[in-house]
DNA sequence: GATGAATGAGCCTTCATTCAT
DNA sequence: AATGAATGAAGGCTCATTCAT
């Protein structure tokens, strides 16, 4: 996904010096870090340099001198987090079992969900406020990477393999339940008791309706 | 929902006056329905009181002559939208089909969600910034309305009448993929060639995979 | 001069409201001519929107409630300023005695430069640094109006009323002998002991110099 | 002009190392040069350290090793700049031919402003804002040159070689034509079409009007 | 000598809120 | 009831200067 990269509005404005010392690289990547903890909690307006900057241990002036502004940080941290959240995607291979393929993607969000969320959280913020940064990403890029998975569903469907749904929208649910648990996490928090069991009843729910529905069979 | 209002953190600072003109009704109304757009649209860090304002067709003062604050506003609109976007949920009939009833449920989210996204991102936005002012709600009030849902499904699913789900993670993979429509409509509109029939594709999609599943029938 | 404001670069962004109160134009008033002061002292950049404000007896916040920002303020002081400073070429008369009118002119620049020292300091400051502002203005209306009246003391060098001299430059020389009594003032003030007859005694040499030259006239 | 340096305020604050190496005095050097330019065209406060470092080619680091401040720098640039800046008073001969004398000293600063444009600006600038530092070599050192200067034209007055003017004032008027030149270059410029005859022009011109005037002779 | 790293102070601007009319 | 006027408290960013290597 290196070329999502490009495709981030304005992305890179001075922010990835190539003669990176390595004490550069660190505290870029200290920031960068402590960056996606404030953004993803606050989104981008609500954030503040110096939260960022508390968060990385460090002074307004000093991340200041390695990023020449707070979108820059911004767009970093988008970049960071991108090519790592879409890697699920990339992996799903057109010759596998569909159900395997299909199954091993969604888990695979849904463990990036509990293992990521704040990345899960970023780019909610950013889609949520009409997706300003990452929208030419969207509908280049990404839109491409899913076109082509799109189809790919849709053979296994032409060949039988699967119901009749909608690839898109197959996608859009697998999302939206996905990221769900990283995204409203607070919600669900406030809904749940077995916190600990949260993901594997999520999975194994989200794994029965996805593939059997909730209708039992009428043997 | 009245009930739901007292659950809001910190719920009517001096915004109901009791003794309330038309006027005052009436513009109180109007700034609701102007905020409910823009804290929608921005969050509420993102959102300033001069652009509500604007939105409202009143000065800054104005305003604050009818909410005592940027905040007494927000939790105004989060109030006034709060019963209507739980509105379907109340409407589950336990002694309806099962099938019937959780579909009418999913598609009256659906439909708000077309009709009605503003509400939905600004729950979005709220929960992703931590469920600030109506965290306690959801632990209270929805955490009860839920609840009781929740048994009503899981006596469905003990007559066999559902496949055993858990039907907590039912009701999110119903919020989730409903709501995504709204919250994440600007990536949709990047991702979809057909925007008139988004819906109406998303609909046919989720019926299919909430009582069917991807697998097909092995006859 | 009403078309030389339209020439000052972004001129007017913003900062003249048709529709303005009349405190709205006694603080603007007050702003532009504590503003003139500071900016004539300091130059744009070396002035600070906290010393204006002081200037003004206004807090900051108010004086950006006036103006929305220091180079608004700076262009509305360049526009107020600059039809006052180009009154007396205007005034020149084609028609009139060459010695008189080019002496009612001097005259005129150099009480000028005695009772508006800052206006010429202002633009002294402006120019030195390139006329990043009014660079449009000098070379569209300014120009225009300087052709014409060097077009004017030609035709007298060419009725032999005049001695022959390059017209532009005899402009160029008369702006600099009358403006520098302004701009270097603090140079002056050091360099004179009679401080209350330095304006005369300007004028007087300036005169001789101006119509009679060094030389004597060798009978 | 030696002496000139100490009249300059707060001079030398650590800036002249005695036992300075052949690298420190290239480097102070390269330094001051690359200063001039800066500081001539923004103004004291309007140039930064890192556009001057950046001019010398060198770290901010390395420069401030080199003068302990900004305004260390400045200073230095102002005495290395007012040696050669005055060198053609000094040669003024009071026993030459008073016309030639005069307009050689004229000649050779209008040359200078030609050459050294800079530093002109530099002047102008410091005057311009009060002449904050080297207030106190103008009413000393310049002022016991320029007092004896004025003698020597009072003398030839008294001798009936020149028409009575003010010897100061006709320094002033000096002065200030050919600095014009160098100080207002941004607003000659957009003024003038024959920019390559600019100087001789004015040259011819200041001649003209210096010894002669705008009068021609009434034979 | 030289420079990358770091920072306190300050600057311009925004914003929620208050005041006066 | 309504609004223009006013402001303290941030917020993003710059800059001269210092520190450490």
């Amino acid at each position: 996904m290196t070329k999502a990269k490009s495709a981030i509005k304005n992305a890179d404005p001075g922010n990835t010096k190539p003669s990176a010392t390595r004490i550069q690289k660190q505290n870029r990547q200290i920031i960068v870090e402590a960056a996606l903890l404030v953004f993803s909690d606050y989104g981008y307006r609500g954030s503040t340099v110096a939260q960022i900057a508390d968060a990385a241990n460090m002074s307004k002036a000093n991340l200041l001198y390695y990023f020449d502004s707070k979108q820059a940080v911004y767009l970093s941290v988008l970049e960071y987090t991108l090519s790592e959240w879409l890697q699920p995607l990339s992996e799903m291979n057109p010759d596998g079992d569909p159900a395997d393929e299909i199954w091993r993607y969604a888990k695979a969000k849904l463990a990036m969900s509990k293992s990521k969320p704040e990345a899960s959280r970023l780019f909610a913020n950013e889609i949520l406020q009409g997706a300003p940064m990452i929208g030419e990403f969207l509908q280049t890029d990404l839109r491409v990477l899913l076109d082509d998975r799109c189809k790919v569903i849709q053979q296994w469907i032409d060949q039988g393999k699967l119901n009749s749904v909608s690839p898109l929208h197959l996608m859009f649910f697998i999302w939206a339940t996905t990221q769900h648990y990283a995204d409203f996490s607070a919600q669900t928090a406030f809904l749940t008791d077995n916190t600990d069991t949260l993901f594997d009843d999520a999975e194994s729910s989200l794994k029965t309706l996805l593939f059997n529905g909730l209708l039992p069979l009428k043997s």
